[in-house]
DNA sequence: AGGGAGGCCGGTGATTGGCTAAGAA
DNA sequence: TTCTTAGCCAATCACCGGCCTCCCT
């Protein structure tokens, strides 16, 4: 006794679900295509959904291209930077900047 | 099955509420708000259309409130999370019998099709998860 | 330093006079690592979970939440009330028939009320030292 | 008087890709 | 067997939670 149609005219054969989620379900289809119109509207094309980006943020994409990789295309561990920033010097961020009248202190030991 | 639930439930249980740290292994309490206030956002769009169709038959536009806004209580997204992480449970559980059963390691998209076809709870995702083949029988809860 | 910006970034959306209410793309789904984390937790310790098996669980998991609250919600509207609660959302799981999860999350509930009664400092008696006004952003005035 | 929206701020964990073993086919 | 793909690593920065005030009930 709990099923109910929700076939859309797509289904030759009508599609029966729990009775108690019938109503919410067509209530929630609804909804969903009023969200969908929202977004084409939103984002002018959004080229029908197709145009999915591997990534999401522009900013952690570019930090992770740029970040040390080991020869296994993994991300460095830290002791693994010491020894790359010793190698590339220019890239080591803590002496990002010795523009002034830079004292070659020795650092932290 | 109902031993993960059992555990969970256990889980629960073990809960002091005066030692618990309520912030530790939580989904984001913020982001499920938003996802909850998004309902709210469709419920006004839906009534600004019936408004206006309503206004272009030149039926008398009965003034329903303009403001449906409903408000969330902040004890709503930490049960929400609390749920969504039931859900996961389940559902993941649910999928990785049918991994086990074609002999796999992983899990994967069909096996999520199969899990959610097995239990009419999960109907409401029929539109996100596309009905698994073309058979009625199996409830087997 | 000749590299600037590979490319010019257009995603930035720019209204075109109408106004634009926001939801963004990502506040739709929850983050996939923490959906990733709870579903690995929960699988054998050797499971592999496929990509788009991870993407498929966070979509259910956002129609979850949009379909209790709008079963919620429009209880709430129906009793005049403006505010879900927690005890709304127990009653719209029991009644799509999630009944499974009623009893648990009652528990949850329940401990979690009695940790916030706990935690928030007890009104006692007398008291009132008056709390330093403190403005945002803004100028204080002259 | 209670409690939620909304805004600001500071700390922090989700996001992220190259390589290769794992495993789907 | 061949070929696809998920896990692995951890640093940045977008975002979360915890405050605040204001407002409605």
């Amino acid at each position: 006794a709990a099923a109910a149609d929700t076939s859309n005219a797509a289904a030759p054969r009508p599609t029966f679900v729990n009775a108690k989620q019938y109503r919410r379900i067509l209530k929630r289809r609804e909804a969903r295509a009023k969200l969908e119109e929202y977004y084409q509207r939103k984002q002018a094309q959004m080229k029908a959904r197709n145009d999915k980006k591997p990534y999401m943020h522009e900013s952690r994409h570019r930090h992770a291209m740029k970040r040390p990789r080991g020869p296994g295309g993994r991300f460095l561990t830290k002791a693994e930077l010491v020894d790359y920033y010793k190698d590339h010097p220019d890239e080591d961020p803590s002496r990002l900047q010795d523009t002034m009248g830079s004292s070659p202190t020795n650092e932290t030991a | 099955l109902e031993e993960m639930w059992t555990e969970s439930v256990q889980n629960i249980s073990r809960i002091n509420p005066a030692t618990e740290n309520w912030k530790i292994q939580t989904l984001p309490l913020a982001r499920i708000k938003k996802i909850m206030k998004s309902e709210e956002f469709i419920l006004q769009e839906l009534e600004k259309e019936k408004q206006q169709k309503a206004a272009e038959e030149g039926q008398p536009v009965e003034s329903e409130k303009s403001g449906v806004k409903f408000m969330i209580s902040g004890e709503a997204p930490v049960l929400m999370s609390k749920a969504c992480e039931l859900l996961i449970r389940d559902i993941s559980f649910r999928a990785w019998r049918h991994t086990e059963r074609n002999r796999r390691r992983t899990l994967q998209r069909q096996d999520l099709h199969a899990a959610v076809g097995e239990s009419e709870v999960y109907d409401f995702l029929i539109d996100i998860v596309p009905r698994v083949s073309t058979s009625k029988s199996a409830t087997s809860d | 330093m000749s590299d600037l910006s590979p490319s010019m970034d257009d995603s930035k959306p720019p209204p075109p006079g109408d106004e634009y209410e926001e939801i963004r793309e990502q506040d739709r789904y929850l983050p996939i690592a923490n959906i990733a984390r709870i579903m690995k937790n929960t699988l054998p310790e050797n499971a592999k979970i496929a990509k788009d098996s991870k993407e498929t669980v966070q979509e259910c998991v956002s129609e979850f939440i949009s379909f209790i609250t709008s079963e919620a919600s429009d209880k709430c509207l129906q009793e005049k009330r403006k505010t879900i609660n927690g005890d709304d959302l127990l009653w719209a799981m029991s009644t799509l028939g999630f009944d499974k999860y009623v009893e648990p999350l009652k528990l949850y509930l329940n401990k979690y009320r009695e940790a916030v009664r706990g935690d928030k400092p007890e009104k006692i008696g007398g008291g009132g030292g008056g709390r330093a006004s403190h403005m945002d952003g803004g100028i204080p005035p002259s």
